[in-house]
DNA sequence: CAAGTTGATTAGAATTTTTCTAAACTGCGA
DNA sequence: TCGCAGTTTAGAAAAATTCTAATCAACTTG
């Protein structure tokens, strides 16, 4: 049950390189679970929404290896991290500068267009500390 | 070690009414963690941040009696709940509309002064929903 | 190319955070 | 005062996340 990757004779090759350019080894489950999130359009995913596409999709990799990865990829920039909600941290493919609604009725995260939402003022970052991320997230009754 | 409340001799007034006013039962538990909560400036508490607090003033609760507590209060608007981070999530007694500083390394969240943060252009909200909150935090590294 | 070394990776176990639900309590009407 | 009904409490359970020991694989050496 522990078997490491063999050489996959059809390789996503764009997945691969994404992966070896960011220095993190191409492992086969690091592989499975990256094609899962990166193969398709931008999504937001939490760990337990990708442990069930990878078991629907024979992808055997437990729990904890799919928050060893989300955050293995969010430390290397692949992917950002959301807290909207106590219930379950969000996992982003989409790292461009960007903010969210949040459905609260069903807990989902949709993209907002960049452009249309504009910050006029912004305050000092308080006693020498940086500005890292500005989150907007917009809450919507469904 | 389940008495309920007794009628307390010097009862905190300003917080009794808070609760009475809100239409939650002012039991001995809810009094205590609201005397916490309120008796002083505004705050932003972690439910095991209220838990150890209940515990060094010798207020014996749960901590699922705190997690209650913060919830009905959250409900009657006398609470507001903040999602920043996996860890566990944040309740402020500040109930005006406002925005957060969060710093990343300890964890640790800011009131940023109403005026300091202008928002210039807001999207509609998607297809039939109401925006009911917007958030924005500005996460700095410490 | 085999064996040994070392650091990286996986995943079962443990911990932390939050919620559920049965028992205890309280307010009210008889 | 007593019993009933809704409310509240908190131990037990569940859900979310992290820890760590075993495993794996890349690299070094012969
Ligand atoms: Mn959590
Ligand atoms: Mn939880
Ligand atoms: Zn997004
Ligand atoms: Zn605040």
């Amino acid at each position: 049950m522990n078997l490491q990757q063999k050489k996959t004779s059809a390789p996503d090759t764009t997945v691969l390189e994404k992966l070896r350019a960011s220095g993190l080894r191409p492992t086969r489950q690091r592989l499975a679970l990256a094609k899962l999130l990166f193969g398709r359009g931008h999504c937001h995913v939490t760990a337990e929404g990708l442990f069930n596409e990878a078991k629907q999709t024979h992808v055997n990799v437990s729990l904890a290896t799919v928050y060893n990865a989300l955050h293995d990829f969010t430390a290397k920039g692949l992917l950002r991290e959301i807290s909207v909600d106590s219930s379950s941290s969000y996992f982003d493919t989409n790292t461009d500068d960007h903010h969210h609604f949040f459905f609260e009725g069903t807990g989902e995260l949709q993209d907002i267009p960049p452009d249309s939402v504009r910050i006029a003022a912004l305050p000092e970052a308080p006693g020498g500390s940086a500005i890292s991320r500005v989150d907007v997230i917009i809450r919507v009754r469904d």
